[in-house]
DNA sequence: TTGTACGCGTTATCAC
DNA sequence: GTGATAACGCGTACAA
């Protein structure tokens, strides 16, 4: 019942020659005559032959096949970054195997047992918000592993990176918030331990200072698991509303975040943008769901996962060992919903 | 530079064994005395002996690994589907290898081929839109390869299935409609050659049966390429829009759909449920986002993975094979949003 | 209880 | 131009 695989061997039985003679053939060798390549070549294609790429990886001490780590696949961000990964190793040849940490820092280093074990060749990562130590993922770089990191990164590894520009991102948003006539504008940010969420929020602060507006510590909300758990979110808004000075906008600065920010809002008949602004980070497609669509700061998630692959292949494939490492930053895009904040005129005062 | 794994050799070299013998005490075979085992242990851990999954493979003629071929990952029910997928293989020591067809049957076809020259040991495959022969599945599995199919199957194949009951589904979102008092209610569905189309139109149309409403054609939509096209979407809520008896609901039949069905109204200024209701199948948050939150029909997504890829891995290592297959049902939830659809009474009259 | 020899599918290195 | 042989890392039937 289970079907057998045709192998060289076979070929080379049903030709009477010798598999070396087949493999070379097949290879199209300079050395073997063209009528028996015709030959072996006709004869593979009747038998359907298939190289068998274990054997192959087991001999050339490669997998082709290389390790993701992400957080969360069922999230628009990654979804697409994933898309990306997926797009550029499909064209060399390559195989994806894609882990979840979940946020979790224990549940990362078991996928990093897993993929290495899986003899990967080669491990994109972008870290869970529950890792501070990378001496794990250092163990594997020393060992050889080619790693590049996207999104969220630590520079405690020297390797090839690929973020957006937060900051620039962040800084962006407020801007939008501010030239709109917002007085008084929060963030609900990740964990402060996460490279995005320092460099996003020194963009909010950036812009805050750029225009004159003095920085409130008490707008700055932190979720932990980044809106995995949603009652983080639910406070973190809830403690906003609770401020004597209320905040008249809200930047949320990741998917999850702005997502659970607007639940909350709606659960709590909040409106937006009437009763508050709301400019965040997202990748999903919510915006345009909304009446008025909202303002959102969409990330590069497809090109950061093609970008990232490449240079993973590059160092996979590379000869010598790589010196110089690069950090490839791209750039958000703030996409306007139109009339998603109100003009300063028609705003609230609250 | 390139790190050089321990392999079972080096640690018979170190002890002065032979290879069987260390290969034996880390099978922990009853054939070898518990000095020799411990030893053989010990060193194994002090060398950091990984086994090589690669020339396991070869040797047992099976990779550890399960393809998946699905249209798009980027796709909230898909990507709790994949969730689900992960979760078990993970538990089992298989490798996932995704591939996304983006509903293009040549895409689909050299998915296929990519992961069955990566002789993977299984495959769990929810079809694209674009397949109506499915010769080359077909021939996959007569050449022994198991198969699951889940979400948009195909009964040529005999195999196991995973499905959502999707006739229910679409009975109990079209009841709720009519039962809020809706008499002119469209469905916006995708391509009629899919096994869900087909499955979840039935049911409308038995719902519309049971309450007395008559069945009319003009008031079903197909988009080929389920919403992967916007303007589709677009052409098909429009098409409604200049009938002259204007529907009062739509139901639509895919998470894709529901997105792209609420984008165009929002973009034409239509309000939801005041100017006309929407329930729709979708696995994503968008429900909660609104305000009100829509009625949304949620897939079993997660359970749907788990559940295939049980079956999947049951077909992988049973030893004879297996007569009688499986089909599986889950059921769908219809989840209510409060007051998305307003009571009769209050129902607005175009 | 342990060691020897072979095979999984392929390619590289010899030899002819 | 082609064939035999070894090797990649592992498990196991057989021999000792």
């Amino acid at each position: 019942m289970k079907f057998e695989a045709v192998t060289i061997k076979d070929i080379a039985k049903a030709l009477g020659i010798s598999t070396s003679t087949v493999s070379r053939a097949l290879r199209d060798s300079y050395e073997i005559s063209p009528e028996t390549k015709q030959l072996v070549l006709d004869c593979a294609e009747t038998l359907n032959y298939r190289p068998n790429p274990i054997a192959l990886s087991l001999k050339e001490r490669r997998s082709r096949s290389i390790g993701v780590v992400v957080c969360e696949i069922a999230n628009s961000f990654f979804s697409q970054v994933i898309n990306g990964i997926e797009s550029i190793a499909y064209d060399k040849g390559y195989n994806v195997i894609i882990s979840q940490s979940h946020e979790s820092y224990e549940r990362e280093m078991m996928d990093l047992h897993y993929l290495s074990s899986r003899s990967v060749d080669g491990l994109l990562i972008s870290l869970s918000t529950e890792t501070n130590d990378i001496s794990h993922l250092q163990a594997l770089h020393q060992k050889g592993l080619p790693i590049v990191m996207f999104d969220r990164i630590s520079d405690e590894i020297q390797t090839h990176c690929v973020v957006a520009d937060n900051f620039k991102g962040a800084y962006e948003a407020t801007e939008h918030l501010i030239q709109r006539g917002y007085k008084k504008i929060a963030a609900i940010a990740n964990s402060e331990f996460l490279s995005i969420t320092t460099e996003r929020l020194a963009g909010y602060k950036e812009a805050l200072h750029t225009y004159g507006h003095k920085y409130n510590n008490a707008y700055v909300k932190h979720c932990f698991y980044g809106g995995m758990v949603f009652s983080e979110i639910e406070e973190a808004v809830n403690k906003l509303f609770t401020l004597k000075q209320r905040p008249d906008a809200i930047i949320t600065t990741s998917d999850k975040l702005t997502t659970g920010c607007l639940k909350t809002l709606v659960r709590r008949g909040i409106r937006v943008p009437e009763d508050i602004a709301l400019v965040g980070f997202s990748n999903s497609d919510l915006a345009e769901l909304l009446n008025p669509p909202l303002t959102v700061l969409r990330q590069p998630a497809m090109e950061m996962g093609r970008d990232a692959t490449e240079l993973l292949l590059q160092l996979i494939e590379s000869k010598r060992p790589i010196t110089q490492f690069e950090k490839r930053v791209l750039s958000p895009e703030l996409i306007l919903g139109h009339s998603s904040v109100p003009q300063p005129d028609l705003q609230l005062i609250k």
